[in-house]
DNA sequence: TCAATATTACCCCAATTGGGGTATTGAGCA
DNA sequence: TGCTCAATACCCCAATTGGGGTAATATTGA
């Protein structure tokens, strides 16, 4: 099976090149080449992609909102960033957008098709550069010292449990998710608050969620 | 120059393979080699090293400890990590402390030289996985994306409400909280599991979280 | 090998919750 | 001026939950 790639370029030369290289490579297939994201919507359902190869700048609507566009509307598509900029605002707003990776224009068409082939294959490939500043914004961003996460000490019934509690589920249907009795489920969950040092479902599940505990 | 290398690593096979690799490669030096932390500050001041290679798994300090201590004292020091683990748990906290590559054992020794050049450069090699899960990490700590929270259309107070209900309150106490009767507090939950779709406080306390609605 | 823990399961009982009503007041709006 | 809706408040009742036990079995760890 081939690669589905979409691209959104507005240089022609790069445009081109771009599409002789998918074209010409076994694996990939270019269902699409755009110069402008006039419309997106009409171009994601024309050319039905599983990468999209989006390019920052560009007239009209730029390739940040595109990507926040189809991250929003066909989240299963990965989209990889083209670009030669490396500012943080625009990393920043990019993977806020939902982008998948992002690369440089200057890494070459050998470690272009690399990273295609692992944003298809759910990887997020990215510059060292474009890494080390996604690691400094984290930094920056990062909450304060969260409690390792396991600092709760959940056995492994108790977090599976714990995460149909999330979903919203009682017990008796946990239960039978699992096959085990109703009662046992309440013995598992008297034990997660327990640990958790709470005292309802609705704790348990926001402290849960808040320390990703599951 | 060399790029001067520290390693810390505990299980002998690989460490011995990792001096090797360095000793036997123009361009590297293994400057220091230890199977532990335990005296951690003697042997990065030994060692002197401008790239450390650090193993998340090991007795005693283990690495993501090391890291914070090295970066906080030596901060021109790059922490490579390296780990056979890719849980986002240890690769936030690895971030955390201070690290400037977070990559995969399985890469292979290669990579594992690029790796070491590029974080000896600025860069912050990451295996595609890693990076694809920092970027997951990122977006949950990012702002507020797609979720109009006003999706639902939830009243002043009933937003009110559901946030104590995050906080593990039960509606006697959040009645008190706002000065209203216990059973109003449940006029508006109930309002609020019908404009959720929802039958149970974890349930809403879940989605409330899940979509920032509160 | 002995102790601790995880997983399973049941009992009892009080408290809370979920769902269905009804009703009053006040604000905003056509 | 009616109409709708938010916010307040109460009633009833069934179901679920929270907390306290006890106990068997299996696995793990020291």
């Amino acid at each position: 099976m081939n690669i589905r790639v979409a691209i959104f370029e507005d240089n022609k030369l790069i445009r081109d090149a771009y599409e002789a290289i998918l074209s010409g490579t076994p694996g990939f297939q270019c269902t699409g080449v755009f110069s402008n994201c006039a419309d997106l919507d009409f171009a994601i359902r024309k050319s039905n992609p599983d990468v999209v190869l989006m390019d920052i700048e560009m007239p009209g609507i730029d390739g940040i909102e595109a990507t926040g566009f189809i991250s929003k509307n066909s989240p299963e598509i990965k989209i990889l960033i083209q670009t030669v900029f490396e500012d943080d605002e625009r990393i920043f707003a990019a993977i806020c957008a939902g982008a998948s990776g992002y690369i440089l224009k200057s890494n070459g068409m050998i470690k272009l098709l690399a990273a295609i082939t692992e944003v298809y294959n759910g990887g997020s490939p990215m510059s060292p550069t474009i890494a080390a500043r996604v690691l400094k914004l984290f930094q920056r961003f990062a909450p304060p010292p969260t409690t390792s996460s396991d600092e709760y000490k959940l056995s492994e019934r108790e977090k599976e449990v714990l995460s149909l509690m999330i979903e919203g589920m009682d017990f008796r249907t946990i239960g039978n998710k699992y096959f085990i009795s109703y009662e046992t489920v309440r013995t598992h969950v008297k034990k997660i608050y327990k640990k958790l040092h709470v005292t309802s479902a609705s704790a348990a599940v926001a402290l849960a969620i808040k320390k990703h505990l599951v």
